[in-house]
DNA sequence: GATGAATGAGAGTTCATTCAT
DNA sequence: TATGAATGAACTCTCATTCAT
C-alpha cells in the first residue's frame, strides 16, 4: 500500500516537470497536473499542503539529484582536468537527459517569490568539498567555492538551453568550454 | 482622437517587469499590471494584442538593452584584458541597476512555451563582431562566439542572481571571476 | 466523492430557455443563467464543457419533445382531416405551453453559426412515416415530407408568435389554418 | 456631402446584416461592425443613438423591403392562380437574394426583448390589401389576413432556411408548396 | 463629422481549494 | 485514502460607449 502511494506522488511531480517544460507557468495548474498525473485534482492534496508546498517540495527533491549524479562520475584517482572535465560533462549530461526537471529547477529559482523562500541546495556541499581539496592540494587554483561553481557550471547552462543548437554542435561546445574552464582553473 | 501615449506604454512595461520581479508569473496578471500601471485593464489592449503579445513586445525591447550598454563602455585604446574586463563588469552592473529587467528577461527566456516563438537577440552582434576582431588580431584565443558568449556572461549572472550575498561579496566574485576569464580567453 | 446533480442540471437548462425567452441572446449569459439556476457560474461547467456545448445539448433535448408529444396524440383509428387536426393543434398546444422553449430552438436554429454544427431532428422521423402512410393509403395527396412539414407547421408558428394576437383570436386563427391545409392536402 | 454620409450608414447596415448571418449574435458588435464597414466604431454613433437603435433602425428599413418587392411583381391582370404563384416566389427569390436581410430579420422578431418595442410592419399593408380584394371578388377563399400570411409565407421560409437542401431541391419543394396554397385558398 | 484612445462593466472560462462520499 | 462535484475568486479579454482632438 505504500508503494502505490509512492507511485502516484512521483507521477505528480513528474506531470508538473513536464508541464512546466512544455507550457511553462500557465501550463501548470493542480487541474492539468492532476490530469496528466491521472489522479484526481483532490489527491494532489493528500500529498502536499498546498500548490506552493507542491513546487517547493519538488524543487528540494530535484535540485538534489544533479550533484549526487555528478559526484557519482568523479574517481578517486582522476587529476585535476579530467575531474573538471567529468564533472562539467556529467552536468551537461544530467541535465541533457533530464530537461524537464531542469527546466523546472530554472524556472523554479528564477522566481524570487517562491526560491527566497526555500534556500537549500546542500547538495553542492559535496562538489564543494572536493572542489576545496583539490584547491588545498594545489591542483587548481584558489578561488572562492561560488566562482568556481559559476565558472564550472553556468557556461554549460549557457549551451544546453539554447534551443538554436542541435546536439552534435553542442557537443562541439562543450568542449571548448571545458577547455577554455580548464585553462582557467588548472596551474 | 487622443493620440496614443507612449508614456503609458512605457508604464505598462515597467509594471511587468516590476511585478515579475517582486512576484514571479502569479503576480504579472493584466489586472495587477494595469493597477500598477494607473491605467484600465482595457488600455492594455489598445498597446497589445494579447498578454503574449505584450510580454513578446517587452523582451524584444529589454533584451536589445544590455548589448548596446555595453558596447558603449568599450574604449578602442583598451587591450584584451581590459575589454574582457569592461563587458563583464558593464554586463553586471547592468544587470544589477536593472533588476526588474533582468529578472524579466531570464524568466521569459526560461519559459521554452513563450521564447521559442520569439527569437531575436539582434544586439548581441555588437559583441560577437568585437570578440571576432579581437580572434583575428590574436588579441584573444580562438573559440566559437556561442563559447565566448557562455564563458563571459553566464558566470555573472550567477553572482548576481545569489541572493545570499551582499554587494560586496558579489564586487568581490566579480572580480574573481573576471581574473579566471581572462586566464582563460587571453594568451 | 459527491454525485452529479441531473436536477441541477435540469435547473441550468430550464434557466437558458427562460433567460431567452425574456431577455434574448444578450440575457443568455453563464453568470445570469447561474443565478437563475442557483448555481456558480463555475458549476456550469462541471455539466456542460462550454457555452456552446451547453446550448447544443439544450438545443438536441428540446427540439425532439415536440415530435414525441404530437404523435403521443394521434389515435390509429383517426382518419386524415382528424390526423391533420391533431398534429396541428397538438404542435400550437405544445408550442404555447412550452413558450420558453419554443422561443430557444427557434432562436439557437435561426442562428446558422450554431445549427450547421448540430443537424439532429431524428424526431421528426415518426411524423414524417406516418404522413408516408397516409400517402400510401391515398389518405392525404403525395407530396413530400418537406413540403407537408411546412404546410402542416409552420403557418401554427406564424399565430404563436404574433404578440399583437391574444388567445382566444390565436384560437379562430388555428382553426382557420387548420381548415386551409387540410383541403390543400385531403383529396 | 450628403451622399457621403449616406454610403457609410449603408456600409453600416450591411455590415450588420452580414455579420448577423455569418456569426449570429455574438458576432455583432460595435467593433467588429466597424471594422467590417471600415469605420471607427465612434462613427456608428453619429448614425445612431445606440447599438438598440441602431438594430432597430435596420429592421424598420430591411422589413419593408420584401412587401414592395414582391407588391410590384404582381400585375393587375393576373388571376387569383397567378397572384399567389407571383407572390409566393417573389417571397422566395427575395429571401434567397438577400439572405443576409432575411437572417437578420429572423433573428431580431424572434428575440422579443428587442421586437416588442418595435413593431413596424406597414408594408403588409399592401399585400393585405390586395388579397381583401381578391376576397371581395370572391378569387380567394374568405379567411383573416393573418391567416392568409401564416399560410402564403411562412411555409416559404420553412424551405429557404434549410439548409441540407440545394437550390434546385428548393425550387423543386416551392412549386409543391405552392400548388398547396392554390388549392387551399382557391375556389 | 469623424476618429482612435480610453474605460468600467461584464463576458466566458479556469483557478486553487474544499466538501461529501 | 481517494474521488469528482462544487465554488468564490480571479483570469484573459471584449463589450458598448464616451472623450479629446
Amino acid at each position: 500500500m505504500r508503494k502505490k502511494d509512492d507511485e502516484k506522488e512521483q507521477r505528480i511531480k513528474e506531470a508538473v516537470a513536464s508541464l512546466m517544460l512544455e507550457e511553462g507557468w500557465s501550463g501548470t495548474s493542480i487541474s492539468k497536473i492532476a490530469r496528466k498525473a491521472e489522479v484526481s485534482p483532490a489527491t494532489v492534496y493528500t500529498y502536499f499542503d498546498s500548490k506552493e508546498d507542491m513546487l517547493q517540495c519538488i524543487y528540494r527533491e530535484y535540485s538534489e539529484h544533479v550533484f549526487e549524479y555528478m559526484m557519482r562520475q568523479v574517481e578517486p584517482e582522476m587529476d585535476g582536468a579530467q575531474v573538471i572535465d567529468t564533472l562539467m560533462r556529467s552536468f551537461y549530461s544530467y541535465m541533457t537527459e533530464n530537461e524537464d526537471m531542469f527546466s523546472f529547477i530554472e524556472q523554479f529559482s528564477n522566481c524570487r517569490a517562491l526560491s527566497s523562500k526555500c534556500a537549500c541546495r546542500k547538495g553542492i556541499a559535496g562538489v564543494a568539498c572536493l572542489l576545496e581539496e583539490m584547491k588545498k592540494e594545489h591542483v587548481i587554483r584558489n578561488y572562492s567555492a561560488k566562482s568556481l561553481e559559476a565558472v564550472l557550471f553556468y557556461p554549460v547552462k549557457a549551451i544546453v538551453f539554447d534551443e538554436k543548437l542541435n546536439s552534435s554542435e553542442k557537443s562541439g561546445l562543450l568542449d571548448e568550454v571545458i577547455e577554455l574552464v580548464q585553462r582557467a582553473l588548472l596551474y
